[in-house]
RNA sequence: GGAUGGAUUCCCGAGUGGCCAAAGGGGACAGACUGUAAAUCUGCUGCAAAUUGCUUCGGUGGUUCGAAUCCACCUCUGCCCA
């Protein structure tokens, strides 16, 4: 089975330009490809993790990679996917994510030797001269055209500004650029971008008249049809500073059922035998499955023993057992403490288990709250530095909020 | 350039001088039921020294005993005509 069939039947391919033709490309590792990565926070995200996991396989077979650095679109922001403006980036934000970047996708894809690029397109699209690109690249596109792109389509009623308009043409250039530096015949990217990328090949039959391919790995949907990687609080972040490896496992532990198999296909290495194995698990054995996903998922990115602590300190606080010598802990100081003392509502916020004193009260009120496995019902609870120092004082808010508190 | 709408709490969206911390829905959070799932039901959803006080309705000023609501200017934005 060639790595093209893997993709097939792990559910990534979404769209492309030509099946067989970048089939036989990718196979036999004749394929220079890129993938873009804007960046557009300091750390990556679930969903550049499943373009960096796509890297990864197709390095293996070998395909040559190249991470393009978004620092030059970064600055117009893409429109794709979005029913609103992106707030404006300065050069100095854009510059510090791009650096956090490349520290991170160092961890997955081996830039050693040349086996895979990494470039910025900065580099090319900051000094353009205005006239002379437009003469050279805007002619080859239609305006016509790129209205009737899906991507600009959903921004007709809110609005689109010229800016973000010329999104497309920036992303179209970079692959134009890359294919002549680096012959470089090949993008990759979230469903959301084909018709960033056709633009693309477009250009550069425009202009080489030469075949370039294009295609697009599906968008990790959940059962509701909306994009996995996000919570509440935000998306999944890569970075351990951010997401810390133990909610990067419990996210993943605690996916729907409808999506366990899926998002084993699409986001392990695990060989698809073993998942098929799993497919026919139905009810709680599900949950095994679970386990294997948060377990697999974070110890690619995090490391196996980040994966292993994460895994312990579940099993300790969901099915008794284990060891609460990982989970996650926040330190109290001296300032935390009003005459040695400590009210309840107070260690909820301290512990960041509460946004606020009311949300702590909120949660003590309804009975969500578990002190050392006991309900406190009461909001007046207090407790000394002694009592937290005595045993293992871990708070619970809910079901799966937890912290292990000590002080200093 | 001309004409005409809009900006409300996490999101959508009502409110057009006091009865407004602001309807309704979604989401989030907590409880029950469960499998750390889903569905369902209940509660809850600005902050705090909490039968009270304080800060919020794009921004800055103003009118008024009192402003999310009225006026002026500014910022962003939709639609129509060019």
């Amino acid at each position: 089975m060639g790595i093209y069939e893997e993709l097939q039947a792990r559910g990534l391919l979404a769209q492309l330009t030509d099946a067989e033709e970048i089939r036989e490309l990718i196979n036999n590792g004749k394929a220079t490809f890129y993938i873009g990565f804007d960046p557009t926070a300091d750390s990556l995200h679930v969903g550049h993790f499943m373009a960096l996991c796509l890297m990864k396989r197709l390095q293996e077979a070998g395909n040559k990679p190249i991470a393009l650095i978004g620092g030059g679109t970064a600055m117009i922001g893409d429109p794709s996917g979005r029913t609103d403006m992106r707030s404006m980036m300065t050069k100095e934000t854009i510059e510090h994510n791009c650096e956090c970047f490349k520290k991170q996708m160092s961890r997955f894809i081996d830039f050693s030797e040349g086996k895979a690029l990494m470039v910025n397109n900065a580099d090319w699209l900051l000094d353009l001269n205005y006239v002379e690109f437009i003469r050279e690249v805007g002619a080859c596109f239609s305006v016509n055209n790129m209205l009737r792109a899906e991507c600009y389509k959903q921004r007709m009623e809110k609005g689109l500004s010229f800016l973000e308009f010329n999104y497309m043409i920036m992303q179209s250039y970079d692959f134009l650029e890359l294919y002549k530096r680096y012959g470089c015949n090949m993008q990759f990217g979230g469903d959301d971008q084909w018709s960033n990328m056709l633009g693309g090949t477009d250009l550069i039959r425009r202009k080489l008249s030469k075949d370039a391919y294009a295609m697009t790995i599906t968008l990790l949907m959940n059962s509701e049809g909306k994009k996995m990687g996000k919570t509440q609080k935000g998306a999944v972040w890569l970075d351990p500073n951010k997401t810390t490896p133990f909610e990067f496992y419990q996210y993943w532990r605690n996916v729907d059922d409808a999506d366990v198999l899926k998002c084993l296909r699409m986001l392990t290495f695990l060989p698809l035998e073993k998942i098929d194995e799993m497919d026919g698990w139905e009810g709680s054995q599900l949950n095994e499955a679970k386990d294997i996903l948060a377990y697999e998922l974070t110890s690619l990115v995090h490391g196996e023993e980040e994966a292993g602590k994460a895994k312990e300190a579940s099993k300790a606080l969901f099915a008794g057992g284990g060891s609460s010598e990982n989970m996650p802990t926040v330190t109290l100081t001296e300032t935390d403490y009003k005459d040695g003392t400590i009210d309840i509502q107070g260690i909820l916020v301290a512990a960041g288990l509460a946004a606020s004193r009311s949300e702590a009260r909120r949660a003590v009120e309804q009975g969500g709250v578990t002190v050392k496995g006991e309900k406190v019902t009461d909001l007046k609870t207090c407790y000394t530095k002694e009592d937290i120092a005595a045993e293992e004082f871990i708070v619970k808010k809910g079901k799966k909020s937890f912290k292990k508190v000590v002080t200093e």
